[in-house]
DNA sequence: CTGGCGCACTTGTCCTATACTTGTATCTTC
DNA sequence: GAAGATACAAGTATAGGACAAGTGCGCCAG
């Protein structure tokens, strides 16, 4: 698959921006620091720029330079937090117990999305007091999973144990009837509902590096996100059609 | 019976696109590649491409390249928007069919969100093409919504009919069984999962005006959103236990 | 201390050149 | 009619450059 430069540029200072790496109203760096720094031209970095100003998230005044044209939702999702922290937080004993541990063939999407044909996989059930709340899986490309046992796994988070640095990630949340399966681990009636979380994280760079599959008991489970820009309509954000 | 080559290529080109291994945005391989790939000519990987593009699956621009045309999984990553955007952006004629417009006493829960005891409640069915895809309810305290008619609401969206300016949103997602009367409505099977969705619309001073309900077939819908910050665990952020 | 000039730096807009893409046509072979 | 080989036209992405126009800031004359 061909990449198109300027897209892939663009995506990366979408991040950027987003993160809130450039202050609101302060400039981005000049197109001339911009094309140094990711090795494109002028004409590149500037497709990419005006990308995003047709987002509406940079602008730019000539002789000024290109910022940061509206307050991006920034650290509203992080202070939302993980339903971990939410647990210790709370006097929750939370645990971990590995269901399965190995390297395997990778289907048709994971290999897609990781790009590496065979993947560390570990599936896991997560508990709060003993009892399940989710169940989980997990896979990274076999380079990245080689240097990790299972007891690693077992003792700390997936996160903490790659040496690769983690940039963003994309949450697909969807709705589905429980499997057989994991109606047995959850604990919870053949034909009830699920939510079911999909996570790509990647690296600063956008390189997918760890794909996970979560899977909550809708009865204990719900999603919330904080929009706290102007919102253009009552409908929900980020919802979409899948064919 | 001869096999005819640029059949067989374009129905492995198909299973490829449909497998979600070229996304949206990107183009698939160049014609020269691909003739190298599965070794054959240019024309005929032509002809299997315009099998493919006569079904709507991959479109072409010269100079450019071939790309997936309706994005059968994914979409774009970074950009997130309301799922009416997307209708119409992809040319899908999108609809609103009002099933309720009356002020009724509001509910414990709605009371208490709005600050109301009697509210404008507004039921709504959501079309794309003609088919159902949304059953949406909204309310909104009694003095904002005593100038707003039947047809007003059936005409524009809910949003530019206010004078309020409108701030934040906080959205709930969760999954469900689907209720007997949405069965009917969204032409579900009884008893499949919906993705229901809570939003509460506030002003920029932060006082609510707006609660809406949104439900979702589940098998149609997913939840996107993108986390551009570092992330410290790979576990859904914004999830949460209930009761 | 102040006003104005000039320099450095920025974006905006052109240009040329190259490599690569699809679109189209022609000829040959089976 | 299907398939291969080839050639050329037209469009796109990118690199690199030149220049105009706008902005910010320091310096200098007064």
């Amino acid at each position: 698959m061909r990449q198109i430069r300027y897209r892939t540029i663009a995506d990366q200072l979408r991040h950027r921006v987003v993160a809130g790496e450039f202050a609101l109203g302060r400039t981005l760096p000049s197109e001339a620091d911009l094309s140094g720094h990711y090795g494109a031209s002028r004409v590149t970095i500037r497709r990419a720029l005006e990308l995003l100003r047709s987002d509406g998230l940079v602008d730019a005044r000539q002789g000024f330079g290109w910022f940061v044209a509206v307050d991006p939702l920034r650290q509203s999702l992080g202070r939302l937090g993980t339903i971990e922290a939410q647990l210790t937080a709370s006097g929750v004993h939370s645990e971990r117990r590995i269901l399965d541990f190995g390297f395997v063939t990778a289907s048709a999407h994971v290999a897609a999305v990781l790009a590496s044909p065979t993947v560390l996989e570990v599936r896991r059930l997560n508990l709060a007091d003993g009892e399940p709340f989710a169940r989980v899986t997990v896979w990274c490309p076999e380079e990245l999973g080689a240097s990790l046992s299972r007891s690693d796994v077992e003792r700390a988070p997936f996160y903490e144990l790659l040496s690769e640095p983690l940039g963003g990630a994309v949450q697909t949340i969807g709705a589905a009837v429980v499997s057989a399966s994991d109606a047995g681990l959850l604990k919870v009636p053949v034909g009830s509902p699920v939510l079911r979380c999909e996570r790509i994280t990647s690296t600063p760079a956008g390189r997918p590096v760890l794909l996970s599959e979560h899977v909550f008991p809708a009865h204990r489970t719900e999603f919330v996100v904080d929009l706290p820009m102007a919102a253009r309509s009552i409908a929900p954000t980020g919802m979409r059609l899948v064919d």
